[in-house]
DNA sequence: TGGATTTGACCCCA
DNA sequence: TGGGGTCAAATCCA
């Protein structure tokens, strides 16, 4: 029974990534197109339109990341339990067809504490003296951490629920600063958020008012955040392509030399398994030499932030080092 | 009154 | 087995 949903999710999963990558190959010899294109002085006579391409290249990166996002979800269904089908279906009435081994307590009420938790593909850790990063978080949670002085803060994305976002972050004092906060992000955001305004985020600081007992004006205006953060550590990330990115981000006006420029720089987004291939067969080249985790290839949310939503309000405050 | 926070209970996993 | 992550009822607050 359940090696039935193992071999789907796996199917899934190999059908899902061969798409992705077959779609990014493609978007990749279309942005190449572009920078030949646009590096020639004469204009497009001959070959495909400077438009074209860039419409055929925007569609590659959403097929990408919807093979991603399917691919993903399969993972997140495998996990959560094989007969339960959908995100945040906790262990409600379906899981009583699950008759053999319920982990459930019998008395169990309302699902409380029925949940599974999620093995973790992707978490960035930052130190900022502000918890503000452009997102709407709802605070879950918190907990006295053995060994550590200050609670750690467990929040999850405002629109888990209603647009399914699992981005969620994790909040601690640092003990030898109190000043400063560890802020650990866990998933990537799925959501369309609407960036809040930033005094409206200041002003509600789940941390402050679940914790410390007078508000301290001035935690409300710190440093600019890009001067003061820094990462961590980066478990699952690539850095390096975090930074090329906000580098193509921060040119917002696309002339044609820019943009053969940050054409320049998507080339080194792509792993180097990837940079001298030509579409013979990447699938093999992917699944057999590098990371089965669709974010160690090509990185969920850098997909996002790439021309797709125009605003990056979840890394504006990060700063790779 | 609805959304956010608090808090105790529960489960996963090292 | 216990620390840590998550859930959801209770409570708070605008």
């Amino acid at each position: 029974m359940e090696t039935f949903w193992l071999e789907r999710s796996l199917s899934t999963n190999s059908s899902s990534k061969r798409r992705a990558i077959e779609e990014l190959v493609d978007g990749r010899e279309s942005a190449m197109r572009l920078k030949t294109l646009l590096r020639k002085p004469s204009g497009n006579n001959g070959s495909q339109p400077a438009d074209e391409l860039v419409v055929k290249i925007l569609r590659s990166f959403t097929e990408c990341i919807s093979a991603l996002s399917s691919c993903e979800e399969s993972e997140v269904r495998e996990v959560m339990s094989p007969q339960i089908g959908g995100f945040g279906a906790g262990c409600d009435d379906q899981g009583s067809e699950h008759s053999g081994e319920s982990r459930k307590r019998p008395g169990l009420k309302d699902g409380r504490g029925c949940y599974k938790r999620r093995k973790e593909s992707e978490t960035r850790t930052t130190i900022s003296p502000t918890k503000d990063d452009g997102h709407a978080w709802r605070k879950y949670g918190q907990k006295d951490i053995l060994n550590s002085k200050y609670p750690r803060c467990y929040f999850r994305c405002t629109h888990k629920h209603d647009q399914g976002c699992r981005a969620t972050k994790q909040v601690q004092k640092m003990e030898d600063d109190p000043k400063m906060y560890q802020i650990t992000y866990i998933g990537n955001h799925t959501c369309r958020e609407i960036t809040r305004a930033p005094q409206m985020i200041t002003d509600s600081d789940p941390w402050e008012s679940s914790y410390t007992p007078s508000r301290n004006n001035s935690d409300t205006k710190p440093l600019t955040n890009s001067q003061q953060s820094f990462v961590l550590c980066s478990a699952n990330n690539s850095i390096k392509k975090e930074e090329e990115l906000a580098l193509v981000k921060e040119d917002t006006t696309t002339t044609s030399s820019d943009l053969t420029d940050n054409l320049s720089s998507f080339d080194s987004l792509l792993p180097p398994e990837l940079m001298g291939f030509e579409s013979s067969d990447p699938t093999a080249m992917y699944l057999s030499g590098v990371d089965d985790s669709p974010q160690s290839f090509l990185d969920m949310d850098t997909m996002g932030r790439f021309g797709f939503d125009g605003e990056f309000p979840f890394y504006e405050n990060l700063q790779f080092s």
